[in-house]
DNA sequence: GGAGAATATTCCCGTCAAGGAATATTTTAA
DNA sequence: TTAAAATATTCCTTGACGGGAATATTCTCC
């Protein structure tokens, strides 16, 4: 069971200073999902298109913050929009989540190694006390 | 290539009120991976466990600000830490990668189901504007 | 016990995002 | 062209978090 707590997310200048750091992952897609509302739009999507008062309804929001939310997602191709007449249609971009999926791939592997050598480490440790 | 934007973070409060809703994964570890410090200490950390001041050397930070960013990994159970005599050991801990990963898998499989099928949801449209 | 190293905690401040409310924009239909 | 529906945008306020600085705590060694 994941948890995550809620701190201030970092400004968008913070983020660009990072970006290219982490390969594969810059941090926006982690942050945009971080927020409680759009986690949950990005859930709603996972069983197909909706238009904003769709979601709006579904998920008990005011239309204007759904806006707000769902351009944030789209501002970082979490979503993408189709227009039809009136409604605006919102989608799920699937790269980001294979974005995110190959780095915690990635990740799980080097874990997977380095997993139990705290001894290695503690012993390290002492070496380097002894120069 | 993941993209992530820089919002405020949802409060402790936010956060609990979501628990549950998202199986295997709620919130609280993207909010605390989406700081870039923190993501960096993750980094970090994958080579193996690292005392606080070497975290702290490694990324330029200053020592109480290391110390606040492993706390909130902490109490997310992202890491954990072991004493050594004056020293604070911290590592990662496993289980939430494994959860965030099984999060996405559940969600690549979804996705590809209803990657394309934008027509029907169009159909359903125009019958619903019939009725 | 006292000094000093390593780490944690507290306090204050500035910043920035999320919500509310109102308004603007776009599109269709009559 | 007006009206009305759907959506986007703006302005304002509030709250929370991250950084800085200082201090507290913990531990070892003499």
């Amino acid at each position: 069971m994941m948890q995550l707590l809620f701190y201030r997310r970092p400004s968008l200048d913070e983020v660009s200073n990072m970006s290219g750091k982490i390969p594969g992952v810059n941090m926006t897609t982690l942050s945009a999902l971080s927020e409680p509302n759009r986690m949950n739009i990005v859930e709603l999507l996972r069983d197909g298109p909706l238009t904003v008062g769709e979601i709006a309804d579904k998920l008990g929001l005011r239309q204007p913050q759904t806006s707000k939310h769902l351009k944030v997602l789209s501002d970082n191709g979490i979503v993408e929009v189709q227009a039809e007449a009136n409604r605006r249609i919102y989608k799920l971009r699937p790269e980001p989540f294979q974005a995110l999926d190959s780095w915690i791939q990635s990740f799980q592997r080097v874990m997977q190694e380095r997993f139990d050598n705290l001894d290695d480490y503690l012993k390290e440790l002492q070496n380097k006390e002894k120069s």
